[in-house]
DNA sequence: GCTGAAAATTATGCATT
DNA sequence: AATGCATAATTTTCAGC
């Protein structure tokens, strides 16, 4: 990948975009003194090459969703993809990760209340064929998530 | 929270924001059979009541930062909060959240190679004081995040 | 809370450097 | 890759329902 390298404009724009996606195109040239039609071609090269997307996150905690736990589980090899397959068909699952073994996969859940995600450890994952819980954790709050990540200034380089 | 609730409209409008948080109003509008003003309207509803956020996700593979580790940290009671802000000022650290106790902390980081990985294990946060490192996983592909995250449609009710 | 119409702003296509 | 210009589309403002 990393086929397009990013200037410290690009950097400027995407901080913008990250406050607002919907910014327009004119109000961040006027802000960071630029032309433009050169912050709509930025926009436009950054999405396309795929080195950012502009989207929409929801917030669990708004609809209630103030339950949230990981979930550390086993399953059989035969089975992974069936077992992938059926984790995110699941609208609690907000996570997924495959761990360090082959064997191993890690996952996020929200819930409303404390009786749905046991109700989801007790019978739904146990339904799941191939699937074994090897423990969870409840996490009572989370300071940052993935979707707040940026690189760090030095990636934006001039060229 | 939840202050407002919304309906199947606006859950449709979140669907296409998601795809796209700079689709212009008029096109979703089109495309939902809605009214332009109403999509405009509703949008910044949601957006101000703060049930959801329109924003720039860069991809960390696509800087090279390909290394994503899960590390479990133990932290010292009177020095929380100033190990959380000494966290929190790293960019590596794409996700922090509280663990079950008191003490425990969750990390996940983004490196571009296992050298970085093992200085930041080895040297960085034994550098903090008040911090133990407890354990760590590599994560070797994610399958979902929590931007993809929805709340089932079933919380989207016609009034 | 939805919609209409005019005015202001913004985006697009094409062309030039 | 950046930008100027003309045109098209969209958003905003102010209103009524």
């Amino acid at each position: 990948m990393q086929r397009y390298s990013f200037d410290t404009v690009d950097y400027q724009i995407l901080q913008e975009l990250k406050a607002d996606a919907r910014k327009s195109a004119a109000e961040i040239a006027r802000k960071l003194g630029l032309n433009e039609r050169t912050v709509r071609n930025r926009i436009d090269r950054i999405v396309e090459a795929g080195a950012a997307r502009l989207t929409c996150i929801v917030d669990p905690a708004y609809f209630g969703y103030v339950i949230t736990a990981d979930i550390f589980l086993e399953v059989d090899y035969e089975q992974e993809q069936a077992v992938i397959n059926a984790l995110l068909a699941i609208p609690a699952v907000s996570y997924l990760a495959f761990g360090q073994g082959t064997q191993d996969l890690s996952i996020e859940v929200r819930f409303k209340n404390n009786e749905q995600l046991r109700e989801f450890l007790r019978s739904v994952l146990p339904a799941i064929p191939g699937v074994h819980v090897k423990g969870y954790a409840l996490v009572p709050r989370i300071l940052r998530n993935i979707d707040e990540w940026m690189p760090p200034a030095e990636e934006f380089i001039e060229e």
